[in-house]
DNA sequence: GCGCGATGCGGTAACGTTATCAGAGAGGTT
DNA sequence: AACCTCTCTGATAACGTTACCGCATCGCGC
């Protein structure tokens, strides 16, 4: 009877090698992670073997054993959002230069995901969280539990949430409001908003900056200058249709904006659709801001000006910030950080007619 | 002394849940998988224990010993992409309803980074992996080896690759094929090709779909009519200003072309931007067709003419198809499937002036 | 009264790795 | 000669879970 009725696909095991170079599993162990002594001999012997072998070590029996893990969980809204698209890049940048990994989920608007991702995660014992989505109670708790567990989660793009966990984040109501400022200084009086009813957009940093910044100079916010639709955005693709839309209501109106500021580019970009659709002149006729700076924001026609979120920064900065909470994990238990980041306002050809000549931001750059 | 010197964080475990309810870890085991006989009573008093003490499972202990995972491992290129998104999210749509979960894991371009994420995946013993990522010597090395290994791959988007692989693609050449011919049949003549120099361009099934319906109708391919970079096309970000650099070489020629097919939209958005800051009439001075039919394509001025590949049904596909190679681990060892899907133009704007009234496609759907 | 299947529960031994300790030899210092 | 410090290697025992086997008990049919 012979003694190896094992898979043949089984994969090689410390055990496998230790045999086969003839020396302990200890040993091994020792070589893959180039700790504790070994010597030169037996080391390369061990070498050859893991190499002739192709073995892998699990990171399952790892982590269960060692207790940590070298992998971080992402949690984004949906890809394809240029926000997430960009923070992740920018988080794996740092992280992978400290020798993690990453793996992201997507919560794509359902709550019932947002969960079932952050408990892989947690089940999956990861280092550490980024989570990037907008709050919804249900994922805020189990951020708060998993919190208590001990487990290091940083937030990105939050004003609020549970004031126990460290936050990153851009200063969208400051850059709402040097967009509203920058369409008031070109002498514009009656300015819309294009991004949620006037009930639904109240909480929305940027919202607020907008009202800000008209009351700072003694302007009208009239609720019928206010466009959008009463739910919450849905995912990215809605999005210019839902700025299309509002544009067309605000185009209608006996006594229309001579500006707009929009919540989103994407939104900014539908707008833009109506109005030349309808023969309504950009920026003479109505002058169009928008907010992200996405890459698209530089080709529309006329280019759409803008506000930049650092996003790279607010990645770059989640990241370090996780991974100080990992390698020191308990220095004041409840002392969560905050970075607030400023945003940049680009100004384009959608408020401004020969913005070229005025202004030193490139175009296709 | 105390018996307690452990972690106040440390994580509740079968052991710690069976004490509390008097019964053997077993019993914990077989109540949370709902497996085996246990008394309603037991069942009841362990299942309090557990939401009272918060307890999750460790998927890294379920995992070694059990020796199967319930995760599924996706490789994209860049998230950002719209292929990428749309695929991903609908492939974690088919996976959820099977229960299983997925991480992501992007390239962007680099081959160490997509060789330290097939890594990851495969230490980390997932279950299966799609991989959507253009194809690496060492990335289609890697994955042959875990073909061995018995672990299920199943690329999409790939025409060419390891044979032993399955795979899930779209009819790109077909796609380009009918989109040139759609031109041709507008009376194009003079037709360009957008998205690589004619040296690099060769292999795409895109460009190859572009040369056949040419030669099909007895019509010349200029290679001074094929613009584009020499190199790999870089991350999204730079594919619209590669597309206006080749519509400005297209417009500098002395006989231009009077169409032009694009690679992809966001070059053919590109193309856009350089023809309307030249004065160049879309479609009537020259005709602009893509290819991807990204949601902001139906946004442009005119909206954009493009080919559709079927992506959410590529995901589903490609995560029917892992699934079977899971629960069916090896019926016959070498046999690997190919499935190819059909592409549909979508004629808009930017090759038929009075579109709308000609053709049912939606626009701002 | 015996056998037999279904039910209910626990004990034991892994899965593959590494922390920890223990020991052995080499070299140097008092 | 006694003692310490490096260097090197191996044995053992976990990490948290479940597969597998074993032992009860119950009900039912002959």
């Amino acid at each position: 009877m012979p003694k190896r009725i094992r898979d043949k696909h089984r994969h090689p095991t410390v055990v496998d090698i230790a045999k086969l170079a003839g020396v302990a599993p200890m040993t091994v162990s020792r070589v893959i992670n180039d700790s504790g002594y070994v010597s030169a001999e037996l080391r390369e012997k061990v070498q050859r073997v893991v190499d002739k072998l192709e073995y892998h070590p699990n990171a399952l029996a790892r982590g269960l054993k060692s207790q940590r893990s070298h992998v971080i969980g992402i949690l984004a809204p949906d890809i394809q959002n240029p926000f997430s698209a960009e923070l992740a890049g920018n988080i794996q940048d740092v992280l992978l230069e400290s020798g993690y990994t990453s793996f992201l989920s997507t919560t794509e608007q359902s709550s019932k995901r947002e969960l079932a991702a952050l408990r892989a995660f947690f089940d999956h014992r990861v280092a550490g969280i980024v989570v990037a989505t907008r709050e919804t109670e249900a994922g805020d708790e189990e951020l708060e539990r998993f919190t208590r567990r001990g487990l290091p989660i940083v937030l990105v793009g939050r004003s609020s949430g549970p004031s126990s966990i460290s936050r990153v984040t851009a200063d969208h109501w400051k850059g709402a409001y040097d967009a509203v400022e920058h369409l008031i200084s070109l002498g514009h009086k009656h300015i819309g908003y294009i991004g949620g009813s006037p009930g639904a957009a109240g909480r929305l940093r940027r919202f607020q900056g907008y009202c800000e910044a008209m009351r700072a100079h003694s302007l009208e916010v009239r609720d019928e200058w206010i466009a959008g639709p009463d739910a919450e955005f849905g995912p990215g693709y809605s999005r210019q249709a839902d700025g299309y839309a509002a544009m067309e209501h605000l185009l209608s109106l006996t006594e229309r904006p001579t500006a707009v500021f929009a919540r989103n580019d994407f939104t900014a970009m539908g707008a833009m659709s109506a109005a030349r659709d309808r023969g309504v002149a950009i920026p003479n006729d109505i002058a169009i801001a928008g907010f992200d700076n996405v890459p698209q924001s530089a080709f529309t026609t006329p280019p759409l000006t803008t506000v930049a979120q650092s996003t790279a920064e607010q990645g770059r900065a989640a990241a370090r910030m996780l991974l100080a909470r990992i390698e020191n994990p308990a220095p004041a238990p409840a002392e969560s950080e905050t970075l607030c980041l400023d945003c940049r306002l680009i100004v384009r050809g959608s408020t401004v007619a020969n913005w070229k000549a005025k202004h030193a931001e490139t175009t296709h750059a």
